[in-house]
DNA sequence: AATAAAAACCCCCTTTTCGGGGTATTGGAT
DNA sequence: ATCCAATACCCCGAAAAGGGGGTTTTTATT
């Protein structure tokens, strides 16, 4: 029998899952919380297998409950169930430690099915989610080449495209389409959120 | 038998604080407060060693309510147990004679130590807390006010002027203002190196 | 009552970044 | 031989950020 527990400020989220995975044979739901503080409580008390857990919450991320989790409970696996598609938290749910993401706009089966995946090892994406993760890999994926990452670095570092350019010897507009095309690769919108991510996801 | 009085408007609060203090040997619950009002009556009444203390009450704020218990009970020894997390409050908090700062989302050893520590003289943060001190300490000079910390959390996320504007419904230049000051105060001379530094000195 | 700090706002002007298009040259793998 | 990825370059125009000045109001401290 396969423990769930779920984390969500919405009751009426918590209800529908809790119907929906009891009705599930093999199944079953040991435990809900609404904030970060009650899921830490839930997760010292109750033993689980499987928790499905929200980013928006009123107390604490839920980026970094997934983190807190996975460090004191490494065996739990952890499947995030958002209104989030943004290829940002994906990642960084995933980079925290999730197993799986799903929409809450998800079909029912793919619910149930993503359990049941991540309970067995694997990975589980609801379609869009996929459909976004593939989407971004196919524009060119996260991994940068030498020079991206040392752009990477000399941007990180605060240096303007015209130092980097007269630091590398290059032209002005040659930076310039490489910082457009990191910001391309890293799927986020500006220089801030581009350097964040670097220093967040150790890119540099 | 160490006698403790808890001041919090969320009953559920109270009850979770009774249940966690009662059970361990040593210290009970002797009383219990909702707003700032009955916590001064309940104070006349009933000896106590240690309050611990809610900022958020409806009536009262709790950075005053801490300042009026410690000239009126100076033997009274007060723990800040709150859900703010800002260098702002605990700051705040401290100055007005609390001994001690817990967060919500603590762990309940560090409920029950933290009361142990401070009914025998000392100073107690949570884990958390802690670390904003020490971060916050060790970047010396540098102070931001809330405002500027509000600020700063934001661009680091990638929000222009404009959005950030929107959201904390200012006008264009105020955010403009703030964000050139930032710069300033942090000695840094675009977004790139202050989003870093940001991340690097956990300003935010 | 005076001072100081924080918060919000304003204008002008320059530089930099960003979005959306491209092109040319390499050097390595199939 | 050809395909591909990495590197370097270019133009336009719009949006955003940065530099350097300000002002007003509120709030706290002395």
């Amino acid at each position: 029998m396969i423990k769930v527990i779920i984390v969500d400020d919405h009751p009426i989220v918590i209800d529908g899952m809790k119907q929906l995975i009891d009705a599930e044979p093999g199944m079953n739901v040991v435990g809900a919380a609404m904030n970060g503080a009650d899921a830490r409580e839930l997760l010292k008390s109750t033993p689980a297998d499987i928790v499905l857990l929200d980013i928006n919450l009123p107390d604490i991320n839920g980026m970094e409950l997934c983190e807190y989790i996975k460090r004191h409970y490494p065996a739990l696996r952890i499947i995030a169930l958002t209104g989030f598609k943004e290829y940002f938290y994906m990642q960084k749910m995933i980079h925290n430690g999730a197993s799986g993401y799903l929409l809450k706009n998800a079909m029912p089966e793919e619910i149930t099915e993503g359990i049941r995946t991540v309970y067995e090892g694997g990975e589980y994406f609801s379609d869009e989610a996929g459909a976004v993760l593939k989407s971004h890999r196919e524009k060119g994926g996260i991994f940068l080449t030498m020079r991206e990452t040392e752009l990477l670095s000399l941007i990180v570092e605060g240096y303007t495209n015209r130092e980097i350019a007269d630091k590398l010897f290059l032209g002005v507009e040659t930076i310039n389409s490489y910082r457009k095309n990191l910001l391309l690769k890293l799927g986020v919108k500006n220089t801030a959120a581009m350097v964040r991510l670097a220093i967040i996801e150790k890119l540099v």
